[in-house]
DNA sequence: GTCGCTGCAAAGTCTTTGCAGAGAG
DNA sequence: CTCTCTGCAAAGACTTTGCAGCGAC
């Protein structure tokens, strides 16, 4: 049976543990712990959207006026966060990517193509075959990723 | 079962037939059947690989060096192609997209992200399972598409 | 204090667009 | 002939990088 998830944040990360997480992995590196990359990781936790770096950035001026957070600083923190597994990229047909929060929270996609709404869920099934494929055929599998597109409820009327 | 597809487009889709289906779709859209056109199918038809709009440009400047072949052409002509459901096109984390003929042949991919070769695959198992998915989320589906990122056989050794 | 970080602006990529001449129908 | 296509180059969109001053540790 298949879960929509509607606030597996809230669930399964605090936000308290997921800071720690960051400093950590900021700590190991001899990387320093900013005000940017708290804001930006705050801003990433608290939003229910996939973010685009340019929308994440706008959404940091919105809430932090006094803060002048750059654009680059965004895809910067962004990379980091991604390279360190904190949050993960999703590619769309048209260009750019969005961020979210969260690989250990692993769910796929189903994007309206009308709306470019997304909801998310899990399978098990599906989760277990893909698994599966990968050993057959001589892969091992890292990661993996799965987008239904279609038309939302809403948008179908 | 899944099933490693190696010669699907031997098997399905001839090129005349292609070329058929290409030059109604243009008719049908008060479109030119140019030679940049045909030749835009004809590399893509004939190339086991996933192309990337540089690369398709670069095979065609190699295999046509008397047609002078622009990138602008190739770009538009992928986005006609995609756009009429004759290609379909993959986002990769990093940035471009490649391309594939045949949406028809309707398959998934493993993506080994040490050499970034493309394996195949169709499961009719998670092929049920995405459409039962949309259904139950009063999902429209139209298309989807999955890839597992992985390590390849060879890039294990 | 040191050394990494930031914002800015400049430089890179990748992709799209405007235009005048070429070519398909 | 007409009207779309093409190649070229310029423009755009998105992302990365260099640098000088700032700030975490």
């Amino acid at each position: 049976m298949s879960k929509v998830i509607t606030n597996f944040k809230d669930k399964t990360v605090e936000y308290e543990q997921l800071l720690n997480d960051f400093k950590s992995l900021l700590k190991k590196n001899s990387l320093k712990f900013t005000i940017q990359r708290e804001v930006i990781l705050e801003t990433l936790y608290n939003s229910d959207e996939h973010l685009t770096p340019e929308s994440l950035h706008h959404l940091i001026q919105e809430t932090f006026p006094d803060l002048k957070t750059g654009i680059a600083t965004v895809y910067r923190t962004l990379l980091l966060l991604e390279d360190s597994n904190m949050v993960t990229s999703l590619s769309f047909g048209a260009q750019g990517k969005k961020y979210e929060l969260g690989a250990k929270n692993h769910h796929d996609h189903l994007i309206c193509t009308e709306c470019g709404c997304i909801t998310e869920f899990v399978d098990e099934e599906i989760e277990d075959r893909q698994e599966n494929i990968a050993n057959e055929l001589g892969f091992k599998m890292k990661d993996h990723s799965m987008q239904i597109y279609g038309i939302c409820n809403k948008c179908q009327n």
